[in-house]
DNA sequence: AGAAGCTGTCTGCTTTTTGATACAATTAGG
DNA sequence: CCTAATTGTATCAAAAAGCAGACAGCTTCT
């Protein structure tokens, strides 16, 4: 009765072998076992290993050496933006690096339950609908749907969206952002969240939820956020400190680095001059 | 050359309905196109529909009426596990749940780079790796590998290790935790993670890399921790505050709420009963 | 009541993925 | 130098996934 969908071999080897490498199960430089080795281990043929290992070799996480055997190869030390806890994006400015934004949908829509009641919005109350995708360097990195009221939504255009973050769009109309809560969580895109991200389908992302209120205790904003992981990761510092008689973490605020994967402590930082971009 | 893998057309499609429901494309209540209509528009037969739809169903995320068609469901209201920004799980005492600890791997091993290096550690020293699954009411949500260095690690046991948190410990031991950077991200699982967390292989989870520190600058704990989405995530809440004349955001801690999407008391739920206290 | 449209189920066929095997080219070690 | 082990490549067979079509039962609307 129910389908189930077994995962393909080539997938399901190539997920476990990678798991083994990014977890520091074998280590760089380490010879993995032989194709014919894996293939026994694992219970498929040869054919199905060797695919596996091609993707991972395109990965670059393994180097193929004939007559000599696959091995892992140094960690590619590739470098995901950081952005800190508060999900801003100064570091990115700081590092003169372009940013684009590119706006895929916009439209005012009846929102559904999930996304008016966080927003405490009267039933029948209509939202501005947007998606857009941000790009660094010419490459998309997030894709952002945002829903906002309709009578914030209307306090700015279409174009202003395109070309301006939403959060200032909003503060120069005198709203005033004063309380927000996000999640971070993850998910897989779909075909067509992919192929904006310029990603394979079943890809994993960053998701973020994210709802901003103002002082009346109204919502303004909902922002429903997917980021690429190989170009975006949430970091965030922190300090053991005495609080009242108890040690507690703290957080204190990142500074901008362009590595991820081995955060080194803090750095002097140069001074920012421009304002921050928000996604 | 590339093998590319490309991925099953239910899974294509399941990920794309999936997504257009999550994302509030389509709302709950609204009714989904025919499973004839979805065929023709997505280029695969009725049958591979079907599957998807069969997918969807599963999760709760649509119903099917004979005779009428396919409905998004209201979302399921499955309220995961929240954290706040520092990862403390006091949220969870707080709520008298009960939660245990599964070692399911221990040993003295040489550090590959990747580990040693942000560590801080001398060439040749060693490094007590330990895997761990964690439970809550009986089920897992987080694989934890961690990486002390092994003067460290010889202050505590192993039996300690699989009862009492690992920070704990160290301060028990008179380590000073002092800072930590960690950052947040998201991958698929391997068919052995899959296989602790109760997953299927290839779902997505939220990664997580921390560094602990000393007051030296040393670093004394290095984890790699894997989460299910469904059961955890990070909340974190913001405050509009000036400082030093601009408005930033800065965050504050985060209340304990079983609620992760929309932040409202919920009902209690079942007692725990059963606490499954594991060596 | 009747018609139209929908999901549930089954069957035979086609396409894609995986498997088994053989052999060539390269490397490392005795 | 020779041997054993490794990856690279090709071919054909077997298994799995997908497809097209038909039909039954239920729901909704005319």
């Amino acid at each position: 009765m129910t389908a189930a969908v077994e995962l393909l071999k080539t997938r399901r080897l190539y997920l476990l072998l990678r798991d083994r490498i990014v977890t520091g199960a074998v280590g760089p430089g380490s010879r993995l076992p032989s194709e014919p080795a894996l293939a026994q281990e694992h219970g498929v043929s040869r054919v199905t290993v060797r695919r596996a290992l091609d993707l991972l070799a395109e990965e670059g996480l393994v180097r193929r050496r004939v007559g000599s055997g696959t091995f892992v190869e140094d960690p590619p030390a590739s470098r995901p933006i950081v952005a800190d806890f508060s999900n801003v994006l100064s570091n990115l400015i700081e590092m003169g690096r372009a940013t684009a934004v590119k706006l895929l949908s916009f439209a005012y829509v009846a929102p559904p339950a999930s996304i008016a009641e966080p927003l405490g919005l009267e039933p029948g109350e209509r939202v501005q609908r947007s998606v857009r995708v941000r790009l660094i360097d010419g490459q998309p990195f997030s894709y952002l749907t945002t829903h906002v009221p309709e009578r914030i939504g209307l306090t700015y255009s279409e174009r202003d969206l395109a070309t301006i973050p939403l959060l200032e769009l909003m503060e120069r109309s005198g709203i005033v952002a004063e309380r927000a809560t996000q999640s971070i969580s993850a998910t897989l895109v779909g075909p067509e969240t992919a192929a904006a991200l310029d990603l394979a389908p079943g890809s994993p992302v960053i998701s973020l939820t994210r709802v901003v209120y103002e002082p009346s205790g109204r919502g303004v904003e909902h922002l429903h956020a997917l980021y690429r992981p190989d170009r975006y990761a949430f970091q965030m510092d922190f300090v053991r400190t005495d609080v009242a008689g108890a040690r507690r973490w703290t957080p204190t605020v990142v500074q901008a680095s362009r590595t991820a994967s081995s955060p080194r402590p803090s750095r002097p930082k140069r001074t920012a001059s421009q304002k921050g971009t928000r996604p």
